[in-house]
DNA sequence: ATATTTTTGTGAATAATATGACAATATAAC
DNA sequence: GTTATATTGTCATATTATTCACAAAAATAT
């Protein structure tokens, strides 16, 4: 098992480049091919690859078609992968019908949400009771959630989780979660990404104006 | 300038962490409480302020008021950064009415669209015909902006985006759009961010049946 | 068939990042 | 006022991630 996070992630994104790649008609591609559409250097690519036993031929590249696949295993893209959804505000709503989740094989099977107003039992994605969330997780063998609710509840939905089974978060609450031996967490802080990026184009704009002094 | 992106996401957190730990009535305090609340290191907490010049006081610790507003100058957060969007489908729309952001400080100002029907003057964010991005950028000096278009369009939105004096983008589409010496580039793929889980969550339960064996 | 070229796969080298250790020093105790 | 204690700030060390470099192998050319 590769424990390194970066390292998957750069998987996702060779696996979506080397998408790109095949509908424009390529039937092999070669490490520089694949690092100059993903945005790394070859040689990361042949690393990364190594890393989990992917291999190519010399000097014939590698073949799409089997590589995507090969990917896609490691990914757990051979089956579509179901997951729930916490917290059914903006964010969360947004999610529920993003198209690109279904397209990559991974279904949000069903929200949850204290608020009954929210509750839509017939929906597309039905939103149900909180309460029914640890009963459903279990009854369908769910492993993966969402957490799309305000940060003052986002430790307490995990928790729920985690009693109930879930193996994996994703956490949208601005507030960082911390994972356990037993449970994966992937905080996202919509609002740190923007800091981050105001912070760079500052520190950019002030850096140019001192060179103009 | 401190030029290392986890460096400045941590800070982001240091301020959330913070501002919890102001809420529970914390006046100073100290590399580990801080590092604990935030989820790292007391040694990282310090190499990082090191890095940033925020000092605190032997055996005395820090501040918190003065630590927050320290950090919040460094993230450029003592003025109200004004960022506009491009793209209002689902994601789209639910940053726009997302409240997080009006209370950190960031305002969206406009979202643009190609498709009329989207076409909002009057909303509390507008949304406006795309051609009108460039003369409203350079109009408003907006340095910064979103993209939730789908990935075909999301290129060609950042080139004219940078034509306009765009210097900061944070791009939802599923594709690794490069940065420039100009602009500088945050990408977030929500798949391959549940990819991830998904690839841990595996491994984890394979790990766990391996042991059983 | 043999030589030449191209490209992989990987071990070694380098670079980046995080941790540990501890001297310096401010606060508190006496 | 002196001593003891806690905590910072930073340098040295350890860890992790990336790039380089090149031998081995496959495809093509001669």
């Amino acid at each position: 098992m590769v424990s390194n996070r970066k390292c998957i992630t750069r998987l996702s994104r060779y696996k979506n480049a080397l998408k790109r790649l095949k509908a424009l008609g390529f039937i092999k591609v070669f490490s520089d091919n694949l690092s100059d559409a993903a945005g790394v250097t070859p040689s990361q690519v042949r690393k990364d690859f190594s890393l989990f036993g992917i291999t190519g031929n010399k000097r014939g590249g590698y073949k799409v078609d089997e590589l995507i696949e090969q990917i896609q295993v490691i990914l757990g893209k051979n089956e579509i992968q179901r997951v729930i959804l916490v917290g059914a505000g903006r964010i969360g709503a947004a999610l529920l019908r993003y198209k690109g989740f279904e397209e990559g094989g991974i279904r949000i099977v069903s929200a949850f949400d204290i608020d009954p107003a929210k509750y839509l039992a017939n929906d597309a994605v039905p939103i149900r009771p909180l309460e029914e969330m640890t009963q459903f997780v279990r009854d369908e063998k769910i492993r993966v959630g969402i957490i799309t609710v305000p940060d003052s509840a986002a430790q307490r939905i995990a928790e729920i989780m985690a009693a109930a089974g879930i193996k994996g978060i994703l956490n949208f609450a601005p507030i960082q979660l911390r994972g356990t031996d037993e449970v994966v967490i992937n905080n996202i802080n919509l609002e740190s990404e923007l800091e981050n990026l105001i912070y760079f184009v500052n520190a950019h704009s002030k850096a140019n104006s001192a060179k103009c002094d």
